[in-house]
DNA sequence: ACCTGAACACCGTTCAAGT
DNA sequence: ACCTGAACACCGTTCAAGT
């Protein structure tokens, strides 16, 4: 089905050699931050695994070794793009307020992890942060809990904790995790008899609940008790010093 | 620096046609188990990133196409690694402390999860289980939590959460997470001095600590949060129905 | 300073041809 | 039933040659 077009007549005799070297017409857009943008195009619109040094040039009308000229490797290019996304979380304000403020924080990680494609949220949760951009985050939330006493070395475990939680959550809703139940009820039906079948006790048991996952809620449910935790350790610690 | 063997005398004309189809010698050892046990040899050896089916049809001694009659596709031979890797997990024997049992369900799974070469444990933490088989695991976990008085959706809940904490920290500990901590002293002196410098006061504050990281206690520190937590809240539910 | 051609050493996968 | 040769459409990356 695909048709050749025509020959264009040519006037001149004079045959262009083989082009090499920057072509004169380009108006030059290529950078680091042009070759990450598109990075984030090719992922929105074909997923994580679409994304080659030669699919992002495709979409930058160049060819894949000129990316070298603006980054080091493909590794460092996917490293960039993490920060990307995560540079588009909206950091809360405060309340004061650790419950509400840690709430704050978790669900704006969310959406900046699962906006745009699904796919990217595994760039972003699975590879170390080691350039110190982005640390905003990091400081309010450090913020949050010593603001609410905690002590720096217990606020950073808790820290800690937290983004476990949320990597662990969020991997397995951006489908690539560990996990049994499916969003979609074509698929939790025949899983949960599945699972009866399986003539474990407990398993079958739980069929039910464990064939079903509402991603959003899921979040919540950890997410909360991890807050209640904290704010009762919290609370208990500061009763400790107050008695004395 | 390649030197070509001298050609062999051929004793007989009849010279041999490019040989093909499966050689007679061969004691045919390639199967779907020897084939999952050949690329976790891999993975130990080279690790994750060196899996490919031409090197583990090399481990083998055969070409990577003969794998495609035991094997479906690469992703698929990665999911039978996962699945290989989490059936060696020793399941503990209840107790009926449901803080013990948990403790040790969580220990255990680490240990299976970080056993070998630690790219295995991506493979492991980073795929879905779709295959029924396996869910020892998390009927022994369903178990104690029902054991304790856990009403069944809850208990899948409360499985959920653990399981994406331990996802969380083990990835981190896997060397491909989100964190800023670091194993080695030599990484961490300079670290700490850099996030000093970042300017931001609670991360400064908190340098000493977020500079360091210690995985094993790391990840007791979280499992013992929610440990407490689902306790204390299975404790107040059972106080909350005797008292009716 | 920045881009391309040629080249290299890889990939996963299909399919017909062999035993 | 099971393995290989040939072939295809990809990869990331180096480096000299061009502008």
């Amino acid at each position: 089905m695909t048709t050749t077009p025509p020959p264009r007549p040519r006037l001149r005799p004079t045959a262009a050699p083989a082009r090499r070297g920057r072509p004169p017409t380009g108006s030059s857009t290529l950078s680091r931050d042009a070759i990450v943008l598109a990075a984030v195009e090719v992922i929105d619109a074909e997923g994580v695994e679409a994304v080659s040094l030669r699919s992002v040039a495709r979409r930058l009308g160049v060819d894949a070794k000129a990316l070298y000229n603006h980054i080091e490797s493909k590794d460092s290019l996917l490293d960039a793009i993490a920060g990307e996304v995560l540079s588009r979380m909206v950091v809360p304000a405060l309340t004061g307020d650790l419950s509400i403020d840690l709430m704050a924080i978790a669900q704006a990680f969310r959406v900046a992890a699962l906006s745009s494609h699904r796919g990217a949220a595994t760039l972003v949760l699975s590879r170390p942060v080691e350039s110190l951009a982005n640390l905003a985050p990091l400081e309010v939330t450090l913020a949050a809990f010593m603001g609410a006493g905690a002590e720096p070395e217990w606020a950073v475990h808790a820290v800690r904790t937290t983004l476990a939680y949320m990597t662990g959550t969020l991997l397995r809703e951006a489908s690539a995790g560990l996990t049994l139940g499916a969003d979609d009820p074509e698929i939790a039906g025949p899983r949960e008899a599945a699972l009866v079948e399986t003539g474990l006790p407990h398993v079958a048991r739980v069929a039910p609940y464990l064939s079903r996952l509402d991603h959003a809620r899921e979040f919540d449910f950890g997410i909360k008790i991890l807050i209640d935790a904290f704010v009762a350790q919290l609370e208990r610690a500061s009763l400790d010093t107050r008695e004395r």
